[in-house]
DNA sequence: GAGCACTGC
């Protein structure tokens, strides 16, 4: 039990789960949990799977229950509740929560505290008629949803009336919903519509432990609430782990609540010595496992695509030639991350029958995204890749660095969720006790841009000063103003612009906002708006296999006459009106798109957010502009030819020049190309349209990568002089916003 | 001739 000063109470709870209702496991067979176990943990889970996350799609018409069936649902739910740590010591909790502003609530998984302490405050509401309504923030969109499912079944009413969530292209409330789960996003985005919350009386920052950058930042708008102008709000800041001092410190030392979760003991296994070769350690050390140890399935973290490939190419070769020689089971190789398509995702929560043992090969997002059961090994390289954001040089640079103690927990934590399991760590016990004990905050890493935004359109004045939980530090800061001062969102004295009040109310980063912007101005709003939409998809476009890797190119190319010559940002919006006008002018199926998406090596899923995101702009794009349905439509009549007018696509690209003139090199005449902004050597990465194309006189890129070496991506050709021009465009509009 | 973790509006 940990101990604290006594300014914080502990609560303790209920016996764990003994070790009797475990039964001892047979050799080599599946071990068995108590069926009361695995409830728990089924329903206590907020997290889901991809395949579960690949099913949602989007605005749902959720089953409407009458109130008969509604109760039933209660009654059966209910025991279950109550098995709960929290349900148990819910009147001691609550008197905690009732008599103090801000409460630190350390609840460890399986708790129950995400979906019974928002219901026992919304008893009080009705209990005591008062007035307002719950915010519950989540990181994730999944888990909003999942848990407003829940909460809504144990709370006895339909999904989206007392208890609802809101989402990104989903609110599932109504004007009743007085429990609301939602994305720390979509607070921010009610923070900015409504800057003092005033329909909540209470607001619960979920899994605040993650330190998001979104999350961290409501922590610090909350704070100046309850210090200004809303001190009735009540604050409760829900963590995992032991980062509750910080919470409570920030809070003005308010308590802490420690609730002891459900889960089983996992026993740490060290390297002797420290291993050179990460995958070779991995395979050996699964190898291991399936020999003396008991079933039950292995997750691996590894720190990217690289490695995972590489260790499920070699266990697979590897296991066959065991599994024949001796009696072992034979081990199945799964890779799991992000890039993969949903199809190849779904296959690691598929349980593998006979005597086969699954081993999982999964980056982070098995840490926190995704839950496998069925684990009992975990097996940590100790590595991660981290996304550095250099703000000096306006460069990200991806490195593989060591995880930190709180996140080698979270790993090992992953093979006790359902009995007894064991982590074998690849490094030294006493390497593990040098490594530091939190992940470094996502904040701190980051571009800022876009958070310094959002603060100057709620009217922060002294951005350096803000109630920050955790300041980026003065010069980070200093880069996101003056950033923002180029693309005209900021004046000459630091005041929000018309044009930055509309920058922070659009849902992209504020570069593609101001491109948005520009083209709205410049009679290119629909193109443009097509091609920023593909922008902000993730992994839209994905890496073929060597094997395949020219015949897509070559396909590409087939398509994309325009991209060929201009580069990227032409060759997405090539590829975007083929999707969305000629294959669904033909009627034809989505089986047709899919296989066309397969062809090229798109994601389909991937186009399918990118028609969304591209709905979602042109509704914003209406209100904020005043355009009306004629402006955003007139290029839909007949298939748009964009690869066939040059005109065209110079006045789009020039509006993208507006939001990244800093992103921009001159070709040298040693055919290599140096920045405007440096000067240093930048090259074309592989994956670009450009990459073979030696003879642009300029190019812009969307975004500039330190890998091996610098790497501009999202590529186009520009001419000298357009960038002249906008330079010269650019000073003009600084100026006169500073005269009016 | 590269190869990139994860979220969110």
């Amino acid at each position: 039990m940990v101990s604290m000063s006594s300014k914080h109470k502990i609560v303790t709870t209920t016996k764990k789960q003994s070790k009797s209702v475990v039964k001892k496991p047979h050799p080599f067979k599946r071990s068995t949990v108590h069926p009361t176990a695995r409830k728990i943990i089924r329903f206590e889970e907020t997290e889901t799977n991809n395949a579960e996350d690949d099913e949602y799609d989007g605005p749902t018409n959720h089953i409407q229950n009458n109130k008969q069936q509604l109760k039933l649902k209660v009654q059966s739910l209910l025991k279950t509740r109550k098995t709960l740590p929290v349900y148990q010591n819910k009147d001691e909790i609550m008197n905690h929560l009732r008599s103090n502003p801000v409460t630190v609530l350390i609840g460890e998984t399986g708790s129950g505290k995400s979906t019974q302490i928002p219901q026992f405050l919304l008893d009080d509401l009705y209990k005591d008629k008062k007035h307002g309504s719950i915010a519950v923030t989540q990181p994730r969109r999944v888990a909003a949803i999942n848990l407003a499912t829940r909460v809504a079944q144990e709370f006895g009413c339909n999904l989206g009336s007392t208890v609802g969530y809101s989402v990104r292209f989903d609110n599932c409330t109504n004007s009743k919903t007085r429990l609301k789960y939602l994305t720390d996003g979509m607070l921010l985005r009610e923070l900015m519509m409504d800057r003092n919350l005033k329909e909540y009386s209470v607001v619960i920052i979920d899994e605040a432990h993650e330190r998001t950058v979104l999350t961290d930042l409501i922590l610090g708008f909350l704070k100046s609430l309850i210090q200004g102008p809303r001190p009735d709000l009540k604050i409760i800041v829900m963590s995992a782990t032991i980062q509750a001092e910080k919470f409570s410190q920030f809070f003005n030392n308010a308590p802490i609540l420690f609730v002891e979760g459900r889960k089983f003991r996992v026993t740490q296994y060290y390297l002797k010595a420290p291993s050179d070769d990460i995958v070779d350690s991995i395979i050996r050390c699964c190898v291991q496992i399936n020999q003396s140890e008991q079933m039950g399935d292995i997750l691996c973290f590894l720190p990217g695509q690289e490695e995972i490939d590489k260790a499920v190419t070699i266990l697979n070769k590897v296991s066959e030639v065991i599994a024949k020689e001796t009696k072992v089971p034979l081990m199945i190789g799964h890779p799991l991350y992000a890039a993969l398509s949903p199809a190849q995702q779904s296959l690691v929560f598929s349980p593998v029958k006979g005597f086969k043992r699954k081993v999982v090969f999964s980056t982070n997002i098995a840490e926190t995204s995704v839950t496998i059961s069925g684990v009992k090994f975990v097996v940590d390289s100790g590595l991660r890749k981290v996304k550095v954001w250099r703000h000096q040089l306006g460069l990200a640079t991806l490195l593989t660095v060591p995880i930190s103690q709180a996140s080698a927990m979270q790993r090992s934590g992953r093979a006790g969720r359902e009995s007894e399991g064991k982590c074998y760590r690849l490094y030294c016990e006493s390497d593990y006790k040098k490594l530091p004990f939190e992940t470094e905050p996502e904040i701190a890493r980051s571009d800022v841009t876009s958070p310094v935004l959002m603060l100057k359109r709620y009217g922060i004045k002294d951005i350096v000063n803000w109630t920050w939980f955790e300041n980026p530090g003065r010069d980070s800061l200093i880069m996101g103003l003056q950033e923002l001062y180029t693309l005209a969102a900021l004046d000459d004295s630091g005041k929000i612009t018309e044009r930055g009040k509309n920058m922070a109310l659009l849902p992209i980063q504020p570069h593609l906002s101001s491109v948005l912007i520009k083209a709205s101005e410049s009679g290119c709003l629909s193109e443009v708006i097509d091609i920023v939409s593909c922008l902000s998809v993730e992994n839209l476009l994905l890496n073929p296999q060597p094997e395949e890797r020219d015949e897509v190119n070559e396909r590409r190319l087939t398509i994309c006459n325009g991209g060929k010559r201009y580069g990227d940002l032409i060759m997405l919006k090539e590829l975007f009106n083929v999707y969305f006008y000629e294959l669904d002018k033909s009627s034809s199926s989505a089986d047709e798109r899919r296989d066309w998406c397969k062809e090229l090596c798109i994601s389909y899923r991937g186009f399918k957010n990118v028609i969304k995101v591209r709905e979602q702009l042109r509704m914003y794009c209406k209100r904020l502009f005043g355009k009306n349905d004629q402006d955003l439509f007139i290029a839909e009549e007949g298939i748009p030819k964009i690869g066939e007018n040059k005109d065209e696509i110079s006045k789009i690209l020039k509006c993208f020049l507006t939001g990244f003139t800093k992103n921009c090199a001159i070709g040298m005449p040693d055919r290599s190309y140096r920045t405007v902004s440096t000067g240093e050597t930048i090259s074309v990465h592989p994956s670009s349209m450009l990459f073979s194309n030696k003879s642009c006189p300029g190019i812009m890129y969307t975004e500039y990568v330190f890998t091996t070496k610098g790497y501009a991506r999202n590529v186009s050709r520009i001419e000298l002089s357009w960038l002249q021009e906008v330079v010269n465009n650019g000073t003009a509009v600084a100026k006169q916003k500073v005269s009016e």
